[in-house]
DNA sequence: CCAGTTCTTCCCATTACTTCA
DNA sequence: CCTGAAGTAATGGGAAGAACT
């Protein structure tokens, strides 16, 4: 426990103190401060800050002697009232961060000298490392919160944009299925009427009629409103069902008078790209709804 | 050499106090 | 003047490793 550490700090700076010349009896102010004690001045600056009160410039500063006075009328107070915290002063302050750029650990010897320096004690000097060290963790949790939130929200983006995307991928796919089916069901020989029988035979098989009618428009080139809600569990039939296109009765002349090339450009054609992922339309019917 | 103890330092959570809006 | 929030010095407990017995 760091209250043993106190009482060590304590000895350790006095056994240093023993060796050194230090003017101004800061040996016997040294040795007066025991923790949890008041402290025997208080300062603006700092709760012990002996250097600041005691340094042999202070001694002949103009304010020493008021000041002096003030403490020696506070000192019986300060013996009987509870410890006041007192922030470390600007300087002080500086000093520790210089230090604690160089290294955010403290060897005693360090501590020592610290504690010299600044006229704190070598506890003081500890706690103030160990609350640096909290801090600056803190800080950089933080700053790795910000990064991994960055992150997960570019994340979260490319996520709907796939999202997007498969769901026009999906559309795609309801169109060629259906595609499929109309030619499927038209009868070579009256290719028009059977359009639009088969536009009534496939009312059940889809959901939007508006849609289906669409496929083919006055140009008679094929389109579809993706917008249009589709029904996947139909879908799902149709690819089952599309498959026997190629076992149907028409002879493969007249199929091809109706829609000339058509398997070309649906289907061998299509080129890898950001919708078909450069699968067959055959194969993205079996993986898409898994 | 090993086991137990003590010492030291660290981290963490928390408290106590100061400062400021 | 009072108050709440934020910042920070300080405390206490537990863990880990080194030194000692």
């Amino acid at each position: 426990m760091e209250g043993g550490s106190v009482d060590d700090d304590s000895r350790m700076i006095n056994v240093l103190l023993k060796d050194e010349t230090i003017p101004c009896n800061s040996e016997v102010l040294d040795s007066l401060w025991v923790p949890n004690s008041p402290p025997p001045f208080h300062d603006s600056a700092s709760m012990v800050n002996f250097e600041n009160i005691r340094g042999e410039n202070n001694t002949e500063s103009p304010c020493f002697n008021t000041k002096m006075a003030n403490y020696n009328n506070e000192f019986d107070e300060c013996l009987h009232q509870p410890e006041k915290k007192r922030r470390l002063g600007e300087d002080q302050v500086k000093f520790l961060e210089k230090s604690f750029e160089v290294e955010n650990k403290l060897e005693p010897q360090r501590k020592l000298q610290l504690a010299k320096e600044l006229g704190l004690q070598p506890r003081q000097i500890a706690i103030w490392f160990q609350n640096r060290r909290a801090r600056y963790k803190t800080k950089i949790l933080e700053k790795e919160y910000d990064s991994l939130k960055a992150s997960y929200d570019r994340l979260r983006a490319n996520y709907e944009t796939l999202c997007k995307e498969n769901e026009e991928m999906k559309n795609e796919v309801n169109f060629l299925a259906e595609k499929l089916f109309t030619r499927e069901n038209t009868n070579p020989c009256d290719p028009f009427s059977s359009i639009s029988d088969s536009h009534q035979k496939k009312s059940n098989f889809s959901s939007n009629a508006s849609a289906k009618s669409d496929v083919f428009d006055n140009s008679g080139s094929p389109h579809y409103d993706y917008t249009e809600g589709n029904d996947h569990t139909a879908l799902l039939d149709l690819t089952a069902d599309s498959s026997r296109v190629f076992e149907s009765d028409c002879s493969q002349g007249e199929d091809e008078r109706l829609f000339p090339k058509l398997e070309v450009e649906s289907f061998d054609d299509l080129q890898p790209n950001s919708c078909n992922l450069g699968f067959l339309v055959q194969d993205q019917g079996t993986w898409l709804w898994q």
